[in-house]
DNA sequence: AATGGTATTTTGCCTGA
DNA sequence: TCAGGCGAAATACCATT
């Protein structure tokens, strides 16, 4: 149970050095801790503390597994790799601007003509029709939204697809490119449980926030994508970060939303309002001075709710261990 | 200064026309 | 598509510690 501030410098040196010399810094600036790689998040974060440092990290190793130096050569990173952001996936051709051929030398006049007919009929395919010009702007503002957010390249690759579909069952007709792209971008993140929340989404987003959240709806319907609601304990971490947090306040907090979610504290409640309330909750319980007004102002979330929803959890958790609650309780207790 | 309580307003969701 | 009902949350304000 100590907690690992003594790391002993020697030791990692010694054993773990061609793996990490590479990479760089890997203790926690706030507190010295170790970090770790979150990959599906795409984020660097303090093992100890719980710190993000990193919040869009990229992937520079090989892209299939290589058992010796030679194979590693051979195999790093080949070609530009085909993506669900191109609006053809990357995989279009295109044919050269000089009049030559294979070996260098210029076209007669004829072949001129001709391949200048070919590059204009190739331009007209590739950008085909309304729907290519219309993903290809949706698929832009995902990887606009989604960086401009942290989103890793997964979610938002996650996120193109979704949009493709949307187009696919033609539900684009009479609705925003934008705010279909928005709604696209926070399904995948849905999906993948990242942490950003609607506030965050309307931040970025050309939209505001009713087009917004109808859209998603909408796509959420249509393609059946079967989201529920999101689970507070996603928005832990990010919230504990925010408010300097200790590692154990963050644990004790997702026990409480834990035991919560059993004592059904949480249906039809606001999520985030019960993850501030979590974090709150679990700065008493660990005593760690936080007030609401702080947790507040990080969370976006008003300090009544915070007490509310507070209240209830820390009830849920001790109600269900079936402890204390001998308070002035009872049939006609009242006045 | 922080928390707890409450009345009022705002807001989003649902339902039924 | 709309109005209206409803619950949750925000807002404003005051009391308690």
């Amino acid at each position: 149970m100590t907690t690992l501030t003594t790391y002993d410098a020697d030791e990692r040196d010694s054993t773990v050095q061609e793996e990490e010399t590479e990479r760089g810094e890997h203790a926690c600036p706030d507190c010295g801790g170790n970090l770790t790689q979150d990959g599906t998040r795409g984020e660097t974060v303090c093992a100890d503390c719980g710190l993000v440092v990193d919040e869009d990290a990229i992937d520079h190793g090989p892209e299939w597994r290589a058992f010796d130096s030679a194979e590693r050569d051979q195999k790093s990173r080949v070609g530009a790799p085909t993506t669900k952001l191109m609006h053809d996936e990357g995989l279009s051709t295109n044919i050269g601007w000089q009049n030559k051929d294979a070996n260098g030398n210029s076209l007669s006049s004829r072949q001129r003509e001709k391949m200048q007919r070919l590059r204009t009929w190739n331009e007209r395919f590739r950008t085909r029709d309304h729907s290519e010009r219309n993903l290809k702007q949706a698929l832009g503002e995902i990887d606009r939204m989604g960086s401009a957010l942290g989103v890793p390249e997964s979610a938002r690759e996650t996120a193109g697809v979704v949009y493709r579909r949307a187009l696919d069952e033609g539900l684009l007709p009479g609705r925003s490119i934008e705010g279909i792209a928005t709604a696209s971008l926070y399904a995948a993140i849905r999906q993948t449980n990242l942490p950003q929340t609607i506030d965050d989404m309307v931040v970025v987003s050309r939209v505001d926030e009713q087009e917004f959240t109808r859209a998603y709806r909408y796509i959420n319907r249509e393609l059946a994508l079967e989201i529920g609601p999101p689970d507070p304990a996603n928005y832990l971490t990010k919230f504990a970060s925010k408010v300097d947090a200790s590692d154990e306040l963050a644990m004790q907090a997702r026990d409480l939303i834990e035991t919560g979610k059993d004592e059904n504290v949480h249906s039809g409640k606001s999520p985030v309002g019960l993850a501030a309330a979590a974090i709150y909750a679990a700065g008493l319980l660990v005593d760690e001075e936080l007030t609401q007004e702080t947790v507040s102002e990080a969370t976006d979330v008003s300090t009544v709710t915070i007490r509310d929803r507070y209240r209830e959890l820390l009830e849920a958790s001790t109600g269900g261990d079936a402890v204390e609650t001998n308070a002035p309780s009872g049939p006609g207790a009242s006045a």
